[in-house]
DNA sequence: CTGAATCCGAAACGATACTG
DNA sequence: CAGTATCGTTTCGGATTCAG
């Protein structure tokens, strides 16, 4: 199965990007944009999830080794921010030592499709947002 | 045309992430995913270029009515960073009054389709993931 | 109209030390 | 192993003021 994200032409485009401002929230107080950007797009979350998402489970140490350049606070916090959320699910075994476990939710599940469509627009695209900044630059 | 973001089938998603994260880029230095993040993850990028993308070109102060809520500041710093990254184009008018005109690149347009992913995903599932949150909480 | 410059409070983040 | 607690730094963003 495909997901299409969107008709190509510009024209159509720009109507797609009408409708998703005409969207009662946005103007408002709440819009869902900002909404979801206030809870991924912090420093680590979709890197997180990205971990996650590549393995049916994670635990905390492990996830911290995969995640590289992390804190130990700033992985619990951010876990904690996602489980509040519902995209992620922690399961703590009562065990010595103690073994705790992470995995996606369905609901972060369905952040997958997103994150990759962001990820490859990114790896596409670095070298010319590279090129434009050292032209913006010199 | 429609664009392919994942097969759906969990475990081919988790290939497909894992490729990602075997990318040279993650695990050294610098990251991709996180590039982009720090150009579009801020409080107001995406808001910007979700404005842009609806219309052939925008004012400053048009497009400071359409972000609602932002600062004269952050539009301008904004603009500034999205100008330098080679997402949008600023085109200046030796009128009196000043015209400042802004659009997108075909980089900046490039990137509407992930935004539009995005802003689908947030709608879809923000009831969720306030759910969640109430649930977390309570 | 479109900015630039400055100041300041709040929030994010990292380092470190400590704990069951 | 998987956290919590505290602290200090840095960054972000809003308000305000001034200018071409």
């Amino acid at each position: 199965m495909n997901i299409t994200i969107a008709d190509p032409q510009p024209h159509t485009m720009a109507q797609v990007l009408k409708e998703i401002l005409l969207f009662p929230a946005n103007g408002a107080g709440i819009c869902p944009v900002r909404d979801v950007l206030d809870r991924i797009g912090d420093k680590w979350s979709l890197l997180i999830i990205l971990n996650l998402g590549a393995e049916e489970n994670l635990r905390f140490n492990e996830l911290r080794r995969r995640v590289a350049g992390i804190s130990q606070r700033m992985l619990t916090v951010t876990l904690r921010n996602l489980e509040a959320d519902g995209l992620v699910d922690r399961t703590v075994y009562a065990e010595v030592p103690p073994r705790v476990e992470y995995r996606l939710t369905d609901l972060g599940h369905s952040l997958t499709g997103v994150v990759i469509g962001l990820t490859n627009w990114a790896t596409a695209h670095t070298p010319a947002i590279a090129a434009a900044r050292a032209r913006f630059a010199g």
